[in-house]
DNA sequence: TGAAAATGTCAACACTTGTTGACTTTTTAG
DNA sequence: CTAAAAAGTCAACAAGTGTTGACATTTTCA
């Protein structure tokens, strides 16, 4: 491992916990060099510039194996983070983070694009059986939804809550979303 | 009406539309004025600088009477407004811009504390019951996260669908949403 | 050891941002 | 009509942004 390495491994967690704080638009690279301790130009130097640095942690921050593994139930594996309390708080400034820069102008296509590709298409794909995209955008719908009345909005009633209640609430929403039923004549 | 009084409007139309698409920090001052055809030089002088012309759209967008109006369901007025393609643009993309904004770390505080005063706190006296709070928060979360999935990531579950499907898939998970009950075990 | 490559440092650049003050034009009212 | 107030215009400011190139230091390796 040189020394470089170092250096991009400081530079994007420093990055990292900016750009899930405050957004990417908000987030200067000379905050990030700072709280990394790393000389600004360095950034340009290894990532390109600002965009190739949050590319960097944006791919990284998607890699979630477990979530899109044949092993496990998606919503099991979700559940259980949001059940943790250590996990919840990484997950859900995970879900913020994502929601901040899905629509950010700069960055917001290049977001939505890498969403879908590293985690709603294969997390559609092990779903499967028949109308798996509608489930599967209820199923986002919820957690995300969740997250946001929970620690951005924070309304009492989601937040003031001790985990394994907000876990029931989850699963009662999740499981819910999973039934709809598209043609609403029955067959 | 004086004729500050129609730059004033002018303003506050521009910044809206802004405002809302782009969000607080990536908004400037002076594409605003460009779009309203005014100097940049008013907006300090009629609002007092960036952050009171968006104090002054926020309270705008935030009144909503017909929501919290006793002689209305609110969820029915919610559904009606999605199920409306018109109406549904306009109602995701104020959804958007609350959810960009309230994370924004200039101006995330007050759009919180706003949408508390104006929306959450009425509706919840509005819903009464017991555990109001509890099925508000669930409520919120439902139209929330269906909208960020609907407009803002755009999955085809429930982005490429007709007003009435999405109309149905959200009565759905509001309807799942507030019959949770608290408590696991039955009287 | 010594040349070459890698890594880090520093200052400056062009640009945009919100805000301010001096000034001119228009409207109001006695 | 005319003086005062309101409304609008213009230029400049200080601060912050991402990026670049020249230079210094360290490490690598033949």
């Amino acid at each position: 491992m040189g020394n470089s390495d170092i250096t991009r491994d400081k530079l994007i967690a420093a990055a990292t916990q900016a750009f899930w704080e405050q957004g990417y638009s908000n987030t200067s690279l000379r905050k990030i060099a700072q709280v990394a301790s790393v000389d600004v130009a360095l950034i340009s130097r290894y990532f390109g510039g600002k965009l190739g640095l949050f590319k960097a942690t944006l791919t990284k921050a998607l890699d979630w194996p477990e979530l899109v593994s044949p092993d496990n139930d998606p919503v099991e594996v979700v559940i259980e983070k949001y059940a943790n309390p250590e996990s919840d708080a990484h997950q859900t400034s995970f879900i913020r983070m994502i929601v901040m820069n899905a629509n950010d102008p700069q960055v917001g296509e290049l977001v939505r694009q890498t969403l879908r590709d590293k985690l709603f298409d294969p997390l559609e794909a092990r779903m499967g059986g028949q109308k798996a995209s509608t489930r599967l955008a209820m199923f986002i719908a919820v957690v995300i939804g969740a997250s946001m009345v929970r620690q951005s909005l924070q309304l009492p009633g989601m937040a003031a809550v001790e985990p394994d209640v907000y876990a029931r609430q989850l699963r009662h929403m999740i499981e819910a979303a999973l039934q709809f039923d598209e043609d609403p004549v029955g067959p």
